[in-house]
DNA sequence: TCCTTTTGTAACTATTATAGTTACAAATTA
DNA sequence: TAATTTGTAACTATAATAGTTACAAAAGGA
């Protein structure tokens, strides 16, 4: 199971997309999310970096670097999470097992199949699909 | 990220579908896995609840409930992992913002569309799949 | 019947990741 | 230059996983 951060991020990225006021703080955002403005600007911070958002000391988010329509669920993933495969393998098999020594190969395999599916779907997936939930 | 209660059990079960001795014991699965006996004997029970193994005390594991055809990784993924949602929701949002009150059931709606394909595909791959990578 | 072996499970520790929090230097705008 | 906010480090709390120890209960076999 994954964090919540890509959660909380898709949060963030709809506050800034529908905000009518800029720009606007990690505080205000926060109260939002019902959280702390310091784990905001954790999240913010990475979704500067991914080039998804623009910021500025003094003023806080001036806005969406990028249109709404062009911020995938897979670009959020990629800006926030590090554990990005979805199922965990087992190490240190027994490699004097036919089983143990292959297992982790054939997991592996099998694993970046459904993995590939899954990042597939979240980048067919938009902010703008997310935000026009909300009006 | 899911735990590796999976991948560990996918091992167990190739252990005991390819075995040519019966009954097999959780010491002798644990010498392949490099783990203990008692964490094989955990999922084993989970396995065995989930009608997909059978044991007896006294003689251990003596062999699938079923062919390894009509076992998909599906059946083992809901037999030993609690903890099936892909992504978590973070909860305890504003919900005198319209983002805040409306997030939760939106990313729901949208991960269960994820979740749902994610098991399929799983459902699809049988424990022989696996064994024939192994022969 | 009784001995032996193994499961099944409870209870515990260690480790790791996430979430939440506090604090403050550095940046930047007005 | 003063005020405000980001960006980040350092810390705590919590929860889940993995690993371990221990033992009662089951059950096969002599």
């Amino acid at each position: 199971m994954y964090s919540t951060k890509l959660s909380v991020s898709i949060h963030i990225l709809s506050v800034i997309a529908l905000m009518e006021v800029e720009p606007i703080t990690s505080d205000y955002i926060a109260s939002s999310i019902n959280t702390n403005p310091a784990l905001v600007r954790r999240l913010m911070s990475r979704l500067k970096k991914a080039k998804l958002i623009t910021t500025s000391t003094k003023l806080g988010v001036t806005g969406l670097a990028r249109k709404s329509e062009d911020i995938s669920l897979l670009d959020v993933f990629l800006a926030v999470e590090d554990q990005r495969d979805l199922f965990s393998i087992h190490g240190n098999t027994n490699l004097n097992c036919p089983i143990g020594a292959k297992i982790e190969g054939t997991l592996k395999n099998l694993y970046d199949n459904i993995q590939t599916a899954t990042e597939e779907k979240l980048s067919a997936i938009t902010l703008a699909d997310i935000t026009k939930e909300f009006i």
